[in-house]
DNA sequence: GCACATTCTGATAACTGTTCTCATTCCCAT
DNA sequence: ATGGGAATGAGAACAGTTATCAGAATGTGC
């Protein structure tokens, strides 16, 4: 067994190899940048910004354009590989989609701008049937649950 | 009785004295620009971004500098006056928040990017459960359903 | 009513995240 | 290996929002 587990919502490999399926079946070609953006989505437990992966890649020796990085998520977005997630602060910010479908939702700090994730069965219950009463064909749902986190609830 | 009702979240006029008198407590000076705006967002029934606000006043004769119409909107939320909405789309939205707390939440369509209104009593209960058992003081909550409208299905 | 301190307002500059442009590089089927 | 076309990256362009600041409006104390 792995010494730690660091990624709390499925197997980074798994989501890699999804990704470089869907792609190739999109009949994209692997590029270098595309392929950095994919390997550091894949390491993020939950949602980064375009410019925290642009940030990120760098730092890690293997810069990519920005160009290269908003339109490697838009291309990711556009074939359901990543989730698209607003926080409220004006930036949109990106997470692995699983293929089967496993998600969670995010608690944000009105103080701090810090995120968290929770996952809720009765919620997902909840929103699944409002989306059988009404009439909109719902594809996805956002919940975002604003607040002060345990730190700056203190502070 | 009217012969119509326009509003489905309440009575306008209720709000409008609410967020005038909220106003007053807070020692705010009453310009007729903030006074527009709050007239403006009394007549909608769901959200508006600062723009649509500020082209709606302008339409109606009473334009209202764009940098007034923003910061209205920023200090009514920072009263909790108005909601701020994320359609997903870069824009912040804005409609009057009840005093009683009675809302909505909103289907986007992400062809068209148009937004209706749905509210759920199952769904805000869920939503209070998680607020309940997560560590996190959880005032506030999000919700967007995605997808296709009725129109947009057929097209 | 009048003077005054303060707030509000609006034109516009500045800023930020994102998208567009285009010349160059790279991928890959042939 | 080569040629056609997609991918890339630097920078310009863009849109929404925020900051700046001089002048107008507000309301309090007289
Ligand atoms: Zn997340
Ligand atoms: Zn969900
Ligand atoms: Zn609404
Ligand atoms: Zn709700």
């Amino acid at each position: 067994m792995a010494a730690h587990t660091h990624h709390a919502h499925g197997d980074p490999a798994a989501w890699t190899d999804h990704a470089a399926r869907t792609l190739a079946e999109h009949g994209t070609r692997s590029g270098g940048a595309r392929r950095a953006v994919v390997a550091t989505l894949a390491d993020q437990d939950c949602c980064a910004s375009a410019q925290e992966i642009h940030e990120r890649l760098r730092a890690a020796g293997r810069p990519v354009g920005i160009a290269s990085v908003y339109r490697s998520l838009d291309l990711l977005h556009g074939l359901g590989l990543v989730t698209r997630v607003e926080t409220g602060d004006g930036v949109a910010r990106y997470e692995p989609a699983l293929p089967g479908g496993e998600h969670h939702h995010h608690l944000v700090c009105v103080r701090c701008g810090g995120v968290e994730a929770f996952e809720d069965d009765a919620l997902e219950r909840a929103i699944h049937a409002v989306g059988d009463r009404v009439d909109f064909d719902v594809t996805a749902h956002d919940v975002a649950l604003r607040g002060r986190c345990r730190a700056c609830r203190a502070a």
